[in-house]
DNA sequence: CATATTCCTACTAAAAGAGTAGGATTTGTC
DNA sequence: GACAAATCCTACTCTTTTAGTAGGAATATG
């Protein structure tokens, strides 16, 4: 499994804020109560999103969270790298520098690599937006059984 | 991590037996020693593989084990997926039957959809012989930088 | 000052990951 | 028939990750 809770209630919290934000704060406990999840789990999860400058918080009375950026300027991509730490499919593929020993003769690594690619390609053309949008052609592509055939 | 050294050893030992394997049977502590990989851990990955149809084996001395098809017939989907018994990057895409009882009205569930596809349309478009041939076009696609240029 | 909120540290139980250990069984060779 | 080399099989262990829970400190509003 390459996306854990952790990454998911992320993103279920971006979109429920992308969706009942506006303007305003909307406090943890409106999201957990809507999403149906643990707020003291969701707690630990909206504060790396937070830290990461993803939200703008607000603490004290009528305090909560909300997105710092428009929705279409988020992609899934960064999102889930910032809570999972990497979306890498294998350790092979991990950090900049370091390699596996044997990375210079690995018949597997470009596949593993590519791999990593088709990942990222995939995660990356699709924004918060999107998902609000249920745009459902993008997500699916080629595979949606319900997309207008034209565009 | 989507696919842990199960899987990986998997397809190590399957390219070693396309590499080295001919019309005799290798014996696992050849790979082990070759791949520079536990033997006793080989053997719970190898059994997986044998039990699968991907293999046959021979018993005894002399014995050891043989690919059952020809390299270009194996996908590296279809091993991976033996051997790690899913691919899915999340839990909410597991089985056909069973889903999330948020399914219905999930707005990330088409995107996790999309991933599983994306996923799987990659793996399954590559064969152990793509591997052994080193077709680095084929599994780095646009982000290969040593690949010809035509074709 | 009471209350609702974020923020912070620590803890825990269960599962998965990565092997190890030991021996039973089979088969070819001397 | 004994021996050696191999697969086959069951069980165990240690570590890391996952998925939370618990309790309270700090902060802002009315």
């Amino acid at each position: 499994m390459m996306v854990s809770t952790k990454g998911r209630y992320a993103l279920t919290v971006m979109v429920d804020l992308a969706r009942n934000g506006g303007d305003g704060f909307v406090s943890l406990s409106d999201i957990a109560e809507r999403e149906k999840l643990s707020m003291k789990y969701l707690e630990s999860i909206i504060a790396i999103l937070n830290k990461g400058g993803m939200l703008t918080s607000l603490r004290g009375k009528n305090g909560g969270y909300k997105l710092a950026r428009r929705p279409d300027e988020y992609t899934i991509d960064e999102i889930l790298i910032l809570t999972e730490g990497t979306l890498a499919p294998v350790n092979c593929i991990m950090q900049e520098g370091v390699q596996c020993d044997k990375a210079a003769t690995c018949s597997t690594l470009p596949l593993w690599a590519g791999l990593d690619k088709a990942i990222e390609n995939y995660l990356s053309a699709i924004t918060l937006e999107d998902i609000i949008q249920g745009n459902r052609k993008k997500m699916l592509g080629d595979y949606c059984e319900s997309c207008d055939p034209a565009e």
